[in-house]
RNA sequence: GCCCAUAUAGCUCAGUCGGUAGAGCACUUCCUUGGUAAGGAAGAGGUCAUCGGUUCGAUUCCGAUUAUGGGCUCCA
């Protein structure tokens, strides 16, 4: 005698067992017609399922974030489906839900193309209206491992077979395609109509590069049509603010072929690029660090001693001179140890901050390489905390509040936050590791920060913060961190002379706020779309005059401006003014000063900005009042 | 590095079922001196990424290389 209760706190009583679907069509035919899957205490079942006992149940429809990962889930299947009926050879092997959207791998070694993708979608689209039922099964273990190797389907054979004991194992068919799967799934193939295949790639078998690669198509379901074009206009969208394309678009810099990876800065992206290495190191100055630079090559002997050339020489660039074999940095901590080596320190030197805009080049392979957000040469806003045990969690604190305000002075908010801890393969002792981790974590904890904990992802020489921003397209890029290091300082020599008169090994802290300039100028320009923050942008004003008999009068807005620290340039082409507007509007340049017959006679300008606002007449030193300060940015008003 | 795709004028792209290419914008010159998102005319501009193969003939077909894009792996 089921007792069913519902979220709102109704009961409804059965006489016997009864399905899901059954419950929902007593409510409503609507509910029952909209159902995808439900919740019955907590669990996620399909709408087959049966209620043997009292439960509460939740309805699932396609409004709900769960019913469209339900209809995303089921359109994977529907996908191998069409691919298993077109492409017979195809194995499948896993199809999951992913941040809008889902994918699914098959190993199928001719491997599919574009074209492929048009007519497998189209197969989608008959088997969605053939509109077969989508049914579940139970089958025992080894069964299971038969039914599938039977089908020549060894991947699915091998994923039932490192399932957890004691796992129910499940199928799921839908006209003549079975696929092992947990579910739930939506009642019919009918139930998906709004679905696209977005993508084609490769993908490692159980994401491991010595395994095959499988072929994976990716995907996208909604509920209605209107969310899904919502979503393919979103992705255009982003496309817009790809800062490829803006870098091309605003002449900031540009790649060619015969430098990959590296980066030609041209003046306007410079001056951005100035302007944010200004602000950091006006900041650190502030924040008792000392600035120093370091040799770009150091010979081979140096990075054996730090460790480096043993684990990552693959990745770093050499040249040679007179018999000697030298590397092209690729970080610059073991610069900054031969520093504090120059002379014997005390624990009142303690913590000792070197900081550098250190240029590394890492010879990263090519496929990873990625406009401004994946480079071999980059400069990091980098420096290296020098402390004892107990100075770690302060400055790990300090840092992290350094780094926050820095983020909001460039206008993020969303900062994700991870806390990477010790690998196997890791040099020190475990009581270090402990304390280390312990540090890193009671520092987030007491900055009330929410933080992704990821076991096992930490540097072989120390645990790490790693602090990250999205791109345009969701993408999350590494940008800050903070690392606790008890080896170099040991490998390299590092020594201090303890409160005690003892000698003693400093821990070395790396931490980068920015993390690489050029990555974070990349997603600065994609979060901005190009309209950056008039203190970062390249050019702040332009001055426009009506016709060339204005042009004096312009040059002496031009130059008043240029006094009053503004970066500030004329366009004397001969254009009308229309023109003009629209082609520094599209340039993003934040202030647009109009000087025609009435200003050049008042002495003043007339104000509109790239979002299209008319701020009116005003003199010019009206104008600096109102913006003089905000173009200088925060470096100012932080002294 | 691996999988798939792409590479044509400065940019965005069209095109050639194999007979050495075209648009728009940008650029140059001239006309125009115009009041808040494109004034007009003319002109110039390309070894069709590179190397090789097939062919009477290759920008087009094939192969390799390089780079780029989307993924995967990696990211000190």
């Amino acid at each position: 005698m089921p007792v069913i209760t519902l979220p709102d706190g109704s009961r409804r009583e059965y006489a016997e067992p009864v399905t899901v679907g059954r419950v929902a069509a007593d409510i409503g035919a609507g509910l029952a017609k909209a159902a995808v899957a439900a919740r019955v205490d907590g669990r996620l079942v399909d709408t087959s399922h049966v209620l043997t006992g009292d439960a509460k149940l939740a309805i699932i429809t396609d409004r709900d974030e769960a019913g469209l990962d339900v209809i995303r889930h089921s359109t994977a299947h529907l996908l191998a489906q069409a691919v298993k009926s077109l492409f017979p050879q195809a194995q499948v092997t896993i199809g999951p839900v992913i941040a809008d959207g889902f994918y699914y791998d098959f190993a199928y070694a001719p491997g599919f193309s574009p074209d492929d993708l048009v007519r497998i979608e189209e197969r989608m689209r008959e088997l969605a209206r053939a509109d077969a039922p989508v049914r579940r099964e139970v089958m025992e273990r080894q069964r299971a491992i038969d039914f599938f190797k039977g089908l020549g389907e060894d991947y699915k054979a091998e994923i039932i077979r490192d399932l957890p004991a004691g796992e129910e194992i499940s199928l799921y068919r839908q006209g003549d395609f079975v696929d092992l799967c947990r579910g739930p799934h939506v009642p019919s193939t009918g139930r998906l109509k709004h679905f696209k295949l977005t993508s084609l790639a490769g993908a490692y078998w159980r994401g491991d590069s010595r395994n095959p690669m499988l072929q994976r198509i990716y995907g996208t379901a909604f509920a209605s049509r209107e969310a899904l074009e919502e979503h393919m206009h979103r992705l255009e969208e982003a496309a817009r603010r790809d800062h490829r394309r803006i870098g091309r678009a605003l002449d900031l810099f540009h790649i060619q072929e015969e430098a990959p990876g590296m980066i030609f800065w041209h003046d306007h992206g410079l001056r951005i690029y100035h302007t944010i290495e200004h602000y950091i190191r006006r900041l650190l100055r502030g924040h008792g660090y000392q600035e120093v630079k370091t040799p770009q090559i150091m010979d081979r002997s140096l990075w054996e001693k730090s460790g480096h050339w043993e684990k990552f020489h693959d990745g770093m660039f050499t040249t040679t001179s007179e018999k000697h074999e030298f590397a092209i940095k690729p970080m610059n901590c073991p610069g900054h140890v031969q520093i504090f080596n120059q002379g014997l320190k005390s624990y009142r030197d303690l913590p000792l901050r070197l900081a550098e805009f250190g240029s590394c080049h890492r010879n990263e392979p090519s496929g990873t390489l990625h406009g401004l957000l994946r480079l071999r040469n980059f400069v990091q806003d980098d420096a290296h905390i020098f402390c004892s045990e107990e100075q770690i969690q302060d400055e790990v604190g300090a840092f992290i509040d350094l780094l926050h305000h820095v983020y909001a002075a460039f206008g993020f908010s969303e900062v994700l936050v991870k806390l990477s801890t010790r690998p196997e393969q890791r040099v020190g002792a475990d009581e270090l590791w402990d304390k280390a981790e312990g540090a890193l974590a009671e520092a987030l904890a007491s900055k009330g920060l929410p933080y992704e904990l990821q076991p096992g992802e930490g540097a072989f020489y120390g645990p790490k913060i790693e602090f990250a921003l999205k791109d345009s397209i969701g993408r999350i890029w590494q940008c800050g961190t903070v690392q606790v290091d008890f080896a170099m300082p040991r490998r390299l020599g590092a020594s201090y002379v303890d409160a005690g008169g003892k000698k003693a090994i400093p821990v070395m802290l790396h931490r980068a706020i920015l993390g690489s300039l050029e990555r974070f100028i990349g997603i600065l320009l994609e979060e901005y779309a190009g309209a950056l923050p008039l203190w970062l942008a390249p050019v702040q004003v332009v001055v426009l005059p009506i016709a060339d008999r204005h042009q004096a009068a312009a040059g002496a807005v031009v130059s008043a401006l240029r006094d009053a620290g503004l970066r500030v340039e004329p366009d004397l082409r001969n254009e009308k003014i229309g023109f003009k507007i629209r082609e520094h509007t599209l340039q993003r340049v934040p202030y647009l000063l109009v000087v025609g017959d009435r200003e050049a006679q008042q002495g003043t300008i007339s104000v509109r900005t790239r979002e299209g606002a008319d701020l009116g007449v005003m003199t010019v030193e009206a104008l600096v009042g109102q913006i003089g300060a905000k173009a200088a940015g925060p470096v100012h008003s932080e002294g």
